[in-house]
DNA sequence: GCGCTACTGAAACAGTCGTGTCAGTCGCAA
DNA sequence: TTGCGACTGACACGACTGTTTCAGTAGCGC
């Protein structure tokens, strides 16, 4: 019987649930037990006890990140909906630019880059499972048969990482006007072709 | 005369060099300066000496790291050509998305995102003037009078949240495929509004 | 020779880290 | 009342951290 098995008891999800709140405000790079457990008033022990070891929290922290993270996205796209990528797009944006939502985003881009550089220990594929998450969410928007197309995993990549790059753009500089101009930039773009491909059906194109 | 303002010695660049190796190997997250020092010939007693403390020898890898960033981007977007944004894009991406430019990107994330995390010391601003730095580059790129527009400076805060959004996905799940299909879907969507904006030229839209 | 600057080795400082040990204190079921 | 499982406090262990102290050594201008 492994330990990780063991449903957890309501001290346990209370204390994480504190520890959660303490690693959105400070981040989980230079973390320590002892800091930690004073500030949600627990001790080292009591924390060991409950996790096993430091991997064992920061993991906990980790998974409740992620669930943090599925949730909203499962709301926000209303997931099984086919409703179009754009509109997934442009929903999935509302929330990241909204500003109380900074501390989860940037705690979000620790945990990923933190993954990347130490592929080992509590960290370990955590940005490969959170691509997989957000373009398994945008897949779920995409009509058939562009859901299945190679053409729309290459849409919702590049989707994902308009979103991405301009979440990026957004922690480092809080110019909010600027990277949601870009996002809907982009949003414009896609409506272009859109309707440029209809009216390219109803006529066919110029010979040059 | 303050510290930092003195020019660095030969000896000084070498161990930096040394160091900055090092960091591109192993990160810099929990770097320490007794293993870097062993791995580098050198001792900690040194490393203090010529840097001072850990956070110069930090801000020095971080600043060594900057200019070859700088440095490459230069070179890769020929500076002061105005070449345009979609073949600029293009061309970062071919540079972004070789093998053997992992490491650096990699640090350079960790770096972004640990700035954003902890604002102040040897990261302070990091971040920022990252973005500030590929904005500027990717803006000598533009022809006037987009460079100098709003619409341009949307034009390009876009170019590089895809750049960016694409790199994180990359270094990820090492998709090179999905990834670079990503950004040429891009490209291949600003020609195709390009051109339908100078067929529209020639010729009035259909009324609805 | 001298003095000066640049650099280096060995050891120790005080502090923090994760973790282990030993002893307890609760609440609750039998 | 006894017993048991969940939880906790106090404290110490060894390892590691950045940093400092003291004592050098090599090269070079004079």
């Amino acid at each position: 019987m492994s330990k990780e098995a063991t449903i957890p008891s309501a001290r346990q999800v209370e204390l994480l649930e504190a520890a959660y709140q303490y690693a959105l405000a400070h981040g989980l790079a230079d973390l320590s037990l002892r800091p930690l457990a004073s500030a949600i008033g627990s001790s080292p022990r009591v924390l060991m006890f409950l996790f096993g070891n430091k991997d064992g929290l920061v993991k906990a922290l980790l998974a409740r990140a992620r669930t943090d993270e599925l949730t909203v996205l499962d709301h926000l796209a209303q997931a099984g909906q086919p409703i179009g990528l754009a509109p997934a797009v442009e929903q999935i944006w509302a929330w990241l630019a909204t500003e109380e939502h900074r501390p989860l985003l940037r705690l979000w881009a620790e945990a990923y880059t933190r993954s990347l550089v130490e592929p080992d220990g509590a960290w370990a594929g955590f940005a490969r499972a959170t691509v997989n998450d957000w373009l398994d969410v945008l897949a779920t928007c995409q009509p058939q048969p562009e859901r299945d197309s190679e053409d729309g995993a290459t849409r919702r990549t590049l989707a994902l990482a308009v979103l991405r790059g301009a979440l990026l753009d957004l922690l480092a500089t809080d110019d909010e006007r600027r990277a949601s101009a870009a996002v809907h930039h982009q949003l414009a773009l896609l409506r272009v072709v859109l309707t440029d491909s209809r009216r390219n059906a109803d006529r066919p194109a110029r010979q040059p």
